[in-house]
DNA sequence: CTATAAGCTGACGTTGACGTGAGGTGCAAG
DNA sequence: CTTGCACCTCACGTCAACGTCAGCTTATAG
């Protein structure tokens, strides 16, 4: 498939695309005329770079764990690597958590008291 | 209490601080000679903020919400506006464990393959 | 053959939450 | 009274993940 449709599908811009593959992170063949070609395994791994990217992971961090993905073996250094971007993200999720508390205190303190408009 | 004990308190920078107020969030007195001061209570409002940036909201959006927890009174617009924070941030929480999910099935799949140094 | 839609390569612009450096002032201690 | 740290106000710098525009080429429908 070519730029566009894989945007669409990934539900990324056609920018994105060309920026991850300036990144490191989506390889593509080109054909004759010089146009990216993907192949359909790229959508879900497009899919897979947003939830990284949601996750707070930059794009090195997203590059240095895909040879994990690509080659499903890990070196010590990749393992720890991992374990790392995984309790950053539990970090991350009990902020997220603890500020929806806080959220949820403010709109049920205000939640009956209606002010002047 | 001056600038530097309140960043220190509330594990911020002097910088950010000072960026609060630029953004309307945080006022403060100021000394004889200039020197900002502030009361105790606002160690925990900057501890708001972080959380609020946390989850995602800008200071704008902050801004917009402070009047609810000042006043401990809302206008419907304002109960909109917190309703639609508190279900952006739940979107994220639930992309974030998304996420760690699939970190989880990278981390397991390549756990015990070990691969060349 | 010709529109025209889609793709290409630079390369500069954007945004938000600060970092950082310059150059000067305030304040408690000795 | 001076040392020295904390504080002050500009104001430019940063960084990442793209957005956007220019100018040109490729692919495809009619």
């Amino acid at each position: 498939m070519r730029i566009g449709e894989l945007a669409r599908e990934a539900g990324v811009s056609v920018r994105a695309l060309r920026y991850y593959e300036e990144q490191g992170l989506l390889g593509s063949t080109r054909t004759s005329g010089g146009q990216r070609e993907y192949p359909e395994t790229a959508v879900e791994r497009v899919r897979f770079f947003q939830s990284m990217y949601a996750a707070g992971l930059s794009s090195r961090r997203i590059a240095d764990i895909l040879p994990c993905m690509d080659t499903g073996t890990t070196t010590a250094q990749q393992r720890d690597m991992l374990a790392a971007d995984r309790a950053e993200l539990d970090r991350r999720i009990t902020e997220l958590i603890d500020a929806r508390e806080r959220l949820d205190g403010l709109i049920a303190a205000a939640a009956d008291r209606v002010g002047p408009s």
